[in-house]
DNA sequence: AGCCTTTGACCAGCG
DNA sequence: TCGCTGGTCAAAGGC
């Protein structure tokens, strides 16, 4: 009825971007050490803003001053490296020379990270180690970035709604639409029942932490774009909701006879909280550099993936972009589908781009991501990708696990090492393994961090349709060529004394595309 | 020119 | 039936 836009439409005149005096970093740091026990990802946030000599509100701003903010802006290339060919090893070699060897992290038993997040782009992430990154990162913004994932996280593990999906982003946008490390998988579906509460804390996308005021948006950019999925969105129209003075955002797929549409829901406090989709994508990913409009065929020949049921019918169903595409919510749910659904693990659809596997999945897309479309007047935030809607009630947890809290984190299940890539700027491969079960297609790849061998992620992929494996001594989830052994993968004598994980319950799909990477089998 | 956002209005569903 | 809310339309204007 009423569809007003008070807010969005601020009159104030765009003032100068603020820019901000990065705090401290031992604020920081007292956000990763003192959380003994693994909190929740608010209770994380909350823990470190609450340390934070600066406001939240300034932390949006110093995100906003970043160049990472400005997805549109020239110097963006400029100020890092990644999107063009030889920029993976620019990157993870900037994040590798900025970071700190005393890895914030690593005084962290359990720190939590977002399944959504990127092992790569976390563990690298300037942010997250250094107060400064060769992207002009404030770690703040890093922290911010972490604090979406984290949202993310927990959004995901929340109870899931068949039809809703919430999605949360990774803060910088451009970071995650240029980032390599990251994965363009479609936005993930998230339960709505996505904690608000800490809204300023933890759910910002992009656009949130580039402008988290709107006084100091500027009007030609676009304050509440939703994290850039890959698909091109056109605003139909937007709606005040009650309770928040932030109107409620409806997009639709641009892409001819595309039935797909989200819409994008605002925190009392501006911020993005939710991004629920509704039906499939009937095409792929349009291509970069192209804008909408693609019809029926892209510019580089690649034909539109048959034509999916109409999911209109569906409502506003939790399917993602991406999700839509790997788990046709048309279709019965199989019995993969249904794990998908439970646990979040995502399906590659035959023919779909984000059907790569882990191990090969960087190539396809390369340049796709990190090449704004320049007709676009803003790039919309990456939204890290999140698994279909899950089931199961979880803490999130992504998780900087000490030697010791590997162990414990063991997921009991049996892996069988598929393979490792090199990427440029690490020294470490990265290790992809396959779960053993027959019929399981779980996968995970544990990715250390390029400065710090120490720091480990433990990325799944899948959720597994089967028990845990029988009884068995504590079996080290995060990386065995021996299934049998447990924590072969972490050697004790290796150093990889903490481990990121996101747990097997919070199993979610991630695809690395790191530029210059390279698999070693 | 094309595409997008903005925004007021309209319509449907629901309690 | 009324009021509220969600969702959408479409004109206007901007880029």
């Amino acid at each position: 009825m009423s569809t007003t836009t008070p807010s969005s439409a601020d009159t104030s005149p765009p003032p100068p971007r603020p820019t901000i005096t990065l705090p401290p970093r031992p604020s920081v740091e007292a956000f990763f050490t003192s959380n003994a026990v693994s909190p929740g990802p608010m209770t994380l946030v909350s823990s470190f803003f609450a340390t934070e000599s600066a406001t939240f509100s300034q932390l949006l701003a110093g995100a906003m001053a970043s160049p990472l903010a400005f997805s549109s802006s020239s110097s963006l290339a400029g100020e890092y490296s990644f999107g063009k060919e030889d920029d993976g090893g620019s990157l993870n070699g900037g994040f590798k020379q900025s970071r700190p060897m005393n890895l914030v992290i690593a005084r962290s038993p359990v720190f939590t990270v977002p399944p959504g997040l990127s092992p790569s782009g976390f563990l690298n992430s300037p942010g997250f180690f250094s107060p400064q990154s060769p992207f002009g990162m404030s770690h703040q913004q890093a922290l911010a970035q972490v604090t979406a994932q984290a949202v993310l996280a927990q959004s995901q593990n929340m109870h899931m709604q068949p039809e809703y999906q919430l999605v949360s982003y990774e803060a910088p946008t451009e970071r995650l639409a240029e980032q390599p490390s990251y994965t363009r998988n479609e936005a993930p579906e998230q339960q709505v029942t996505a904690p608000v509460s800490e809204p300023r804390n933890a759910q910002m996308e992009t656009s949130e932490i580039t402008h988290s005021d709107k006084k100091y948006q500027p009007s030609s950019l676009p304050i509440d774009k939703p994290a850039d999925d890959g698909y091109n969105w056109r605003k139909y129209g937007q709606k005040q909701v009650k309770g928040s003075e932030y109107p409620r955002s409806y997009y639709k797929c641009t892409h001819l006879n595309c039935p797909v549409k989200k819409k994008v829901e605002r925190a009392p406090d501006g911020h993005i909280t939710e991004i629920i989709y509704k039906g499939q994508h009937n095409h792929e990913k349009p291509q970069p550099n192209r804008r909408v409009k693609e019809n029926n065929s892209d510019l580089n020949g690649n034909a539109n993936v048959q034509p999916k049921s109409d999911s209109n019918s569906q409502g506003w169903f939790g399917n993602s972009n991406k999700i839509s595409e790997i788990v046709p919510d048309s279709s019965p749910p199989e019995p993969e589908s249904d794990l998908t659904s439970n646990q979040g693990a995502i399906r590659p659809r035959p023919g779909s781009s984000e059907s790569e596997e882990v191990g090969n999945a960087e190539n396809k897309e390369e340049g796709v991501d990190c090449e704004p479309n320049p007709k676009r007047r803003s790039i919309e935030p990456a939204v890290p990708e999140v698994p279909p809607s899950q089931k199961t009630v979880t803490e999130p947890k992504i998780i900087v696990q000490t030697r010791s809290e590997v162990d414990l984190l063991d997921d009991g299940y049996r892996w069988r090492k598929y393979g490792q890539k090199v990427v440029k700027g690490n020294p470490h491969p990265r290790s992809y393994y396959k779960c053993t079960s027959a019929g399981c297609n779980v996968r995970k790849h544990v990715e250390r961090a390029s400065t710090d061998p120490k720091a480990v992620i433990t990325t799944y992929e899948g959720k597994h349709n089967h028990d845990v494996p029988a009884a068995r001594n504590s079996s080290h989830n995060t990386a065995s060529s021996m299934p049998s052994k447990p924590q072969a993968l972490v050697p004790e004598k290796h150093p990889l004394l903490k481990d990121m994980e996101f747990g097997n319950n919070d199993q979610r799909p991630v695809h690395l595309r790191l530029k210059e990477e390279q698999i070693i089998v």
